[in-house]
DNA sequence: GTCGATGTTATCAA
DNA sequence: TTTGATAACATCGA
């Protein structure tokens, strides 16, 4: 569930501990540490933080000594800075002490995402970095378009897939399509340009105002680093609506599934034609 | 107790 | 080239 917004509100809540060190590391499991466990717990003591980074769903914890914390939460990943004696919730499989008493915590119930340390200027040869288009608040309307023109995918897959844009995921994937007024099957080389602008809009228009609402927590699982919820959710107008009226024609929501994803949309704005 | 579904993505087959 | 099936894992609800 962490998409690009949730990812950059944890980022943002990480700037607060730039110049702060890492003192110790206590690692609860260690199926998620890379490359091995004996790297993070041996390399990150005695290292500082500096100015974290975000590329798509990636976040960049970059130290000093040239090194950097790549990490991704997948499905359930979490990162919650606490008091050092603040009881531990299950699930946490890894924590950074500070040197200002505090702790940055690694929950992950599925246990899907992971931890990568690595030399800072080899982050973009990771695996799963090294395919991955630019990111979705980055890119411009060129370079989008062209992007664009080359893909063959049905609009819902390719704003899903990471190597064209990358940072949207099944939900802002939705809201952006609605917005945007764009049937989910739409091929995307079909797109004439007064379409592929609503587009590149609306990815924009979403993304920015989910940042600014701190995401979207659905059943408590998203929290920013603070532990408080997002408020995005209140105004997504498709997701999780399935049945329920579109906020602009009222007409029912739909949901079919794309991929085997599930993908809601509007049969009345978004025509398919 | 069982089945199916859940925000992500890598991999393999068609 | 693109899609679909499958798998990694745990939890929840029907």
């Amino acid at each position: 569930m962490p998409e690009l917004p949730e990812v950059e509100t944890i980022r943002r809540g990480l700037e607060a501990l730039v110049g702060r060190t890492v003192t110790e590391v206590v690692a609860r499991r260690a199926d998620q540490l890379r490359p091995t466990p004996e790297a993070l717990l041996d390399g990150l003591p005695g290292r500082a933080f500096r100015p974290p980074r975000r590329y798509g769903k990636h976040l960049l914890l970059d130290l000093s000594g040239g090194w950097t914390l790549a990490i991704h939460l997948r499905m359930t990943g979490q990162l919650r800075l606490h008091r050092a004696d603040d009881p531990r919730r299950s699930h946490t499989h890894l924590e950074l002490r500070l040197d200002d008493g505090r702790e940055l915590r690694w929950r992950d119930v599925r246990r899907f995402g992971w931890l990568h340390l690595t030399p800072t200027d080899q982050v973009e040869s990771l695996p799963s970095m090294a395919g991955l288009g630019p990111d979705a608040l980055a890119i411009g309307r060129a370079e989008f378009d062209q992007r664009l023109a080359a893909a063959r995918r049905r609009l819902k897959a390719l704003l899903l897939a990471q190597d064209v844009v990358c940072g949207l995921g099944n939900i802002y994937a939705d809201e952006v399509l609605w917005h945007a007024r764009l049937h989910p099957l739409l091929t995307a080389d079909r797109l004439g340009a007064a379409r592929r602008a609503r587009l590149y809009e609306a990815i924009r228009g979403v993304l920015t105002d989910a940042v600014a609402a701190r995401g979207s927590s659905i059943d408590g699982e998203y929290v920013a680093l603070d532990g408080y919820a997002g408020e995005y959710q209140l105004r997504h107008a498709v997701y999780g609506r399935e049945g329920l009226p579109c906020p602009r024609c009222g007409a029912a929501v739909k949901r079919i599934l794309v991929g085997a994803r599930s993908t809601h949309y509007c049969p009345d704005c978004q025509r398919r034609r």
